[in-house]
DNA sequence: ACAAAAGTGTTAATGCTACACCCATGG
DNA sequence: CCATGGGTGTAGCATTAACACTTTTGT
């Protein structure tokens, strides 16, 4: 399901299998992005419209179906790769959706989700420029199957593992300001952030490397830190430091 | 995989299908109790004697294919009920775990965890009693395929929970005293608690409801409580309180 | 009376929040 | 020199942890 391949698909058409089970992995791929009019970024994520039959025309998340030589999280990276050109800053398996009546085939989707560097989302174009597209995840249209309901809960897990785990890196580029690390975190909250506060907790973490450099703009130079790429940016579940 | 039905099995047996992915569920169950000689309880689980051919004789984590007319949760509280006669206090997808070599052919597993009660563990008898065995989390032998990792992962998740939930109460009956409620959080957490500063935590959350009852033992009457059944124990994920 | 668990009170330490304040730069 | 964001200091408040203390029962 949720792919350019269709749901309803070749499986049934051969015939000679009456019936299977077929697995499919999606992505739901978050970027910050200033958007044209807006002071401050936003959170966006791509979509793809489906060009078959069940919500054809409807957009829907980045999929496909899993390959026989592939793992899961290999099958999530490559539609990522496949959608937007780029290889994951972050990517965590979400939930694995399995209901009867999903679809009209049988098809359970192992759902992932990722984060990519808003500055390398420009360069690279995706295999279908005509049928991508990058909408502000706040405002979403109907999306195909339970989609809407998907991304409401990885943004759900996003504001959550911002938290407690070092995960805003995953959105920014190599050296950045507390300032912009803060922004991050806002926008992903939806709150203002005390930025004297904001400072003392993300020092005390240990996790943040002051440079040499300073950001030089329209006021006093920023200092610029970079992240301690020992650490992980969190724990991505039990295949991670667990294994 | 993990089953009774074999792994390398049906699909390719009948040669009518090349290679195709299937789809298993799996649940590792907890629930507590005393052992003998041990004055605390202890986490236990039930695993089933593998009787085929991958790891054929190892102990491994009830479960079984994913039928074709039955959700992951439904299939996950099937193989539940078969191993232990019982239906789950509390059930929750964990992980899909889905590498190519997992197994011989390619599945992919989708695993649940679960909580069930200790006071019900004792009546009903599992359909193949001979194969069934309850296990002390904290000393497994070697488990068949990943088992190991699951359920160290599993009890990884049962602690993590424990702090910011009710999840305990899946292990208690209706009505229970507070050092019982805390003696469940000392054995998942490892660790005593002090019993002034328990009361006062678990009163303050506002989920507890006393009863006019005392549970008269050696020493002074403790109170019951029983827990207030419109709240969820806990968040079980995107198709819980976001649906 | 005494042991032991039930239950209450108190205090120190910690962390978080709000906000006052100084610093450095571009215009 | 002033507006603005960078950066520091500090006091109030809530939460936690440690532990002394009182209460109530069975023996």
């Amino acid at each position: 399901m949720m792919t350019r391949t269709g749901e309803a698909s070749a499986a049934i058409a051969t015939g000679t299998v009456a019936e299977v089970t077929r697995v499919a992995v999606s992505t739901v791929i978050f970027t910050t992005r200033r958007l044209e009019g807006a002071d401050r970024p936003a959170v966006v994520l791509p979509l793809v419209r489906r060009t078959r039959d069940p919500y054809e025309g409807l957009w829907a998340l980045p999929g496909g179906w899993l390959g026989l030589s592939e793992s899961l999280e290999e099958a999530a990276s490559r539609t990522l790769a496949e959608t937007t050109g780029l290889a994951p800053s972050y990517l965590e398996q979400l939930y694995a959706f399995g209901a009867v009546d999903r679809s009209p085939a049988r098809v359970v989707s192992i759902v992932y989700w990722a984060l990519v560097r808003e500055d390398e989302t420009r360069t690279p174009q995706p295999e279908d420029p005509e049928n991508v597209a990058w909408f502000d995840a706040a405002s979403l249209p109907q999306l195909a199957f339970d989609h809407n309901q998907i991304v409401d809960y990885a943004l759900w897990r996003l504001r959550n593992k911002v938290g407690y785990s070092r995960i805003a890196h995953g959105l920014l580029p190599d050296e950045f300001t507390l300032a912009e690390l803060r922004e991050v975190y806002e926008v992903i909250l939806g709150r203002r952030l005390d930025p004297a506060n904001f400072r003392r907790q993300v020092e005390s973490s240990g996790t943040l490397i002051p440079t040499q450099s300073f950001r030089t703009g329209s006021h006093r130079p920023a200092r610029l830190y970079r992240y301690d790429r020992d650490v992980e940016l969190a724990d991505r579940g039990p295949l991670d430091a667990r294994q």
